[in-house]
RNA sequence: GCCGGGGUGGCGGAACUGGCAGACGCACAGGACUUAAAAUCCUGCGGUCCUUAAAGACCGUACCGGUUCGAUUCCGGUCCCCGGCACCA
């Protein structure tokens, strides 16, 4: 017998398909489409099993439905700019491009080894000017729009590195690289408006209906929406007066020092010239040289100065004292707020420290005496101590006092948003150039369309120092200005690679287009992604970033959607030993090591069976061996009978019991994976069941050899091998062909169950006596209630448990179970 | 602190709409085949008790309580684990 050779089966099969182009896309537009997508992967050089979990799940929902009927667009590509290649270029001294384009022929290649049905033929790969191209032509859409802008402002710098870092190399306030604190920087840096998005992005978040809840509450708490009011306070002795907002307007009368963050604009001019300016500077300097992690953690206890200034309550007139402290933040709101230390645990210990006045405004409804009120009160309640607004339900009150301030041009009602803009600006080599000149006469100047792409340069030096390395080439640098033709500089600043990936997905639909960005019909019949894959890590910043892109260029008229993810399924972690497979600690397993031990197919299927999609998964090298073993079992089966394989056409006929129980086998496990895959990705179950089908053709061929049912055997053997393509698409196909068929197993017609095939004549009904199982009994499907009553009633052993007892009531469920309720 | 997910045998997990808890697989044990081993095939496998045995009884889905004829599933409360956010006014 053929034993099963998974090494020289898969590489027979993957040269075969990649001759065929057997994953090519159809770009008729007749059938429905279906858009499977894997979130890319950066090239890395190597694949590790997160990648083979994401692709493998997406690869079985691309092959169920393209068996299905539809026409499926699954593509892949290169998240390919990124700080590794420059990393490399640094110590290894090989170029960026080189390294990237190494790298991703190497991934192609494991790729390949694992049978993903990828359209190669749409490759994108964000580092090649075909592609950045059109990020640029990107950013000037968002300039031209009045969302791309300009702005001094603090960013993350490590001074080890002497360089900005984005907030993902940040890792618990530490540079990745070199593991310095990172400190705050003020740098004149680009940006995009995503704040103008802020509403639609949360808004919008109501219509995905098939995104995990989890990620949609983490969007939601990003995006931070507080409901408020913006009030002024005059500052006693000034015409200057100060702006803050709080979500508590119902709380104003309780107010009784505010505090400005050490950055606030006003603190100079607050304290200019006092006997308090010497303590301020000296407060404010020693904040400013503190890095996040000393100033932000969680245990660090408040701490402020007195300016010996006062601000003035607008709605009672009361005098209250201004401080500077550690615990305002100034990106978040007016940077000042109106400290309330009855109503708010941190003003609370704040006040109690500098001995301020604190005095309560509202209380539960059912309070007696004030004196009694545990402090700070941070429920709603009844008000007190508020004027004209004693007695309203605090939050009748937050209306009402909004409604005042507004009456009496005090301020207004609004809303905040926690989300900030987008500083794309890198001081990198490897991203794509931002597009933009400065002219001495003209300012700043767009490179004009026609104009771009805006090559990056080839002679740059990699000092891994200062500024970016774009600074040194001479070329790049130094330009005409595109206005008035005089000399100018080009922006020397790369864009964060966020902003490669947050459009990819449009320019599959149309990757090869040179004159647009992509054809509006092809992106109208692809788009929306149907279903999207990738790890929860992403939650906020890639598909918060994707949404704004894709509601941009909605509303610019060139995306057909203004959400581009329908479906997003995020799967679990992998985990060995307990913990997440990480390089650092060790425990990482290596899918090139497994795929040569047990071949691709194998690594699929064990990935898949170990757990559900979106759970941890547990690595197992036993349960691997595990699935190595089914694939053998359904090898050596299918291998055995294949001269049973029927004639085509041959109608199936069932006399016999054995027959009976194995088309109900057969039909049951077509309904079972089909159901597992479609509606709920569970494809440990739909593999579980596929075993199950398995384990009865096994029983089935041990009856006597002359009653054997010939079409129905065969029926069976191409059910299993149907239902597992997905999961194991190499031997599946190598058995399919060893049956004779001549057509790939990957374009057949994804079986359908025959409902007569599942309906039992027989059934067996629980006997149940109070709620516990006492006995089954077999009987017709059709028994009525009275039937069953007097059966179960005259049955042995249910008489010996309610024998003395009266009956109370008898329950039938058609066709699962009694119960007899006895007293 | 807030938000999200989870807690089921020795292990990964199943039970989809309130109806037989533990499918399927792993590990383990016993047996068949074999000179032997591997592979393969068969059998057993939540706990306690009882019985010569067949069988049977009771307990059991983190914990406490509730609803129900019936709860892993629904409700109230408690504990623990994982993930995200966090001085957001």
């Amino acid at each position: 017998m053929g034993k099963y050779n998974f090494s020289e089966i898969e590489k027979k099969w993957q040269e075969n398909w990649e001759k065929l182009k057997a994953f090519k896309v159809d770009e008729s537009f007749e059938k429905d489409k279906y858009y499977c997508l894997e979130m890319f992967p950066y090239p890395s050089g190597k694949l590790h099993m997160g990648h083979v979990r994401n692709y493998s799940i997406g690869d079985v929902i691309a092959r169920f439905k393209t068996m299905n009927g539809y026409n499926v667009l699954h593509p892949i590509g290169w998240d390919a700019f990124g700080l590794p290649a420059e990393n490399a270029a640094i110590k290894h001294n090989i170029h960026p491009d080189k390294w990237t384009k190494e790298n991703i022929s190497e991934m192609i290649r494991q790729l390949k080894e694992l049978g993903i049905s990828y359209d190669w033929d749409r490759e994108v790969t964000t580092c090649l000017p075909d592609y950045y191209k059109w990020t640029q032509w990107i950013f000037l859409q968002f300039y031209n729009n009045g969302l791309a802008y300009r702005k001094k402002s603090p960013v993350n710098w490590c001074t080890s590195c002497e360089t900005v870092l984005a907030n993902e190399q940040v890792v618990n306030h530490k540079c990745e690289r070199c593991d310095t604190i990172v400190i705050k920087k003020n740098l004149e840096q680009w940006y995009f408006k995503i704040t103008d998005y802020a509403e639609k992005l949360l808004a919008d978040l109501a219509k995905l209906d098939g995104w995990p809840e989890k990620v949609k509450t983490m969007q939601e708490n990003w995006i931070g929406k507080s409901y408020g009011a913006e009030m002024k306070f005059n500052i006693e002795g000034s015409d200057k007066s100060l702006e803050v907002f709080t979500t508590r307007p119902d709380t104003i009368f309780g107010v009784t020092f505010m505090v400005l963050a050490p950055e606030h604009p006003l603190v100079k001019e607050l304290v200019q010239g006092t006997e308090y300016e010497g303590e301020v500077s000296k407060f404010v300097g020693r904040l400013s040289s503190m890095s996040d992690i000393e100033r932000t953690a969680s245990n660090v206890e408040k701490e402020g100065i007195f300016t010996g200034k006062y601000a003035i309550n607008p709605l009672n007139d009361k005098k209250i004292p201004i401080y500077i402290a550690n615990y305002v933040l100034m990106d978040y709101g007016t940077g000042a707020i109106m400290a309330v230390p009855g109503h708010d645990e941190r003003d609370f210990e704040f006040a109690k420290k500098y001995d301020i006045e604190i005095i309560p405004v509202i209380g539960p409804e059912d309070l007696d005496d004030i004196g009694n009120l545990d402090l700070p009160y941070t429920e709603s309640g009844i008000m007190i101590n508020s004027d004209r607004f004693n007695n309203l339900k605090s939050s009748d009150a937050s209306e009402k006092i909004g409604e005042f301030i507004e009456e009496n041009n005090l301020g207004k009602r609004t809303i905040n948003f926690r989300l900030r803009d987008w500083l794309i600006s890198r001081q990198r080599y490897w991203g794509t150039p931002i597009p933009v000149v400065y002219c001495d006469k003209c300012g700043v100047v767009p490179v004009p369309e026609e104009d771009l792409p805006v090559l990056l340069p080839t002679d740059v030096v990699f000092s891994g120092k200062g500024e970016s390395p774009l600074t040194t080439s001479e070329t790049f640098k130094n330009v005409q200005c595109p206005k008035c033709g005089e000399r100018a500089k080009r922006e020397t600043d790369t864009m964060d690679t966020f902003v490669d990936s947050s459009w990819y997905f449009l320019r599959y639909t149309d990757p090869k287009n040179g004159n647009r960005i992509f054809d509006k019909e092809k992106s109208g019949y692809w788009m929306d992604v149907d279903q999207y894959i990738g790890g929860v890590e992403h939650a906020i910043l890639h598909l918060l970033y994707a949404r704004f892109f894709t509601k941009f260029l909605y509303d610019i008229g060139i995306s057909p959607v203004d959400e581009p993810f329908k479906n997003l399924l995020t799967q679990g972690m992998l985990l060995k030993d307990g913990a997440k497979m990480s390089k650092s600690k060790g425990n990482i397993v290596s899918p090139a090591e497994i795929i040569s031990k047990y071949g691709a197919d194998t690594a699929r299927l064990f990935i898949l069976f170990a757990a559900p999609p979106e759970r941890d998964l547990e690595w197992s090298d036993t349960a691997v061996e595990g699935c190595y073993r089914f694939l053998n079992r359904v090898w050596r089966l299918v291998y055995e009978l294949k001269e049973y394989k029927s004639v085509e056409g041959l109608s199936i006929k069932i006399d016999n019991k054995e027959d009976k129980a194995l088309n109900y086998a057969v039909n049951n496990t077509i309904k079972r994976v089909t159901e597992d895959i479609k509606e709920r990705f569970n494809f440990n179950t739909a593999i579980s069941a596929v075993m199950e089908l398995v384990n009865e053709t096994y029983k089935y061929k041990e009856i006597d050899k002359d009653k054997i049912n010939t079409p129905l055997l065969t029926k069976s053997l191409e059910t299993i091998l149907v239902l597992l393509s997905p999961f194991a698409p190499h031997m599946t196909e190598e058995l399919w062909s060893l049956l004779g068929n001549s057509t790939s197993i990957h374009v057949q017609n994804w079986p359908k169950y025959d409902d007569k095939a599942l309906v039992k004549e027989e059934v067996q009904i629980v006997i149940q006596v109070n709620g516990k199982v006492r006995d089954k009994i077999e009987v017709s499907k059709d028994i009525s209630k009275d039937e069953v009553e007097s059966i179960a009633l005259n049955n042995d052993r249910i008489k010996s448990f309610i024998d003395g007892k009266s009956i109370v009531k008898f329950i039938y469920v058609p066709g699962k179970l009694v119960n007899v309720v006895v007293k």
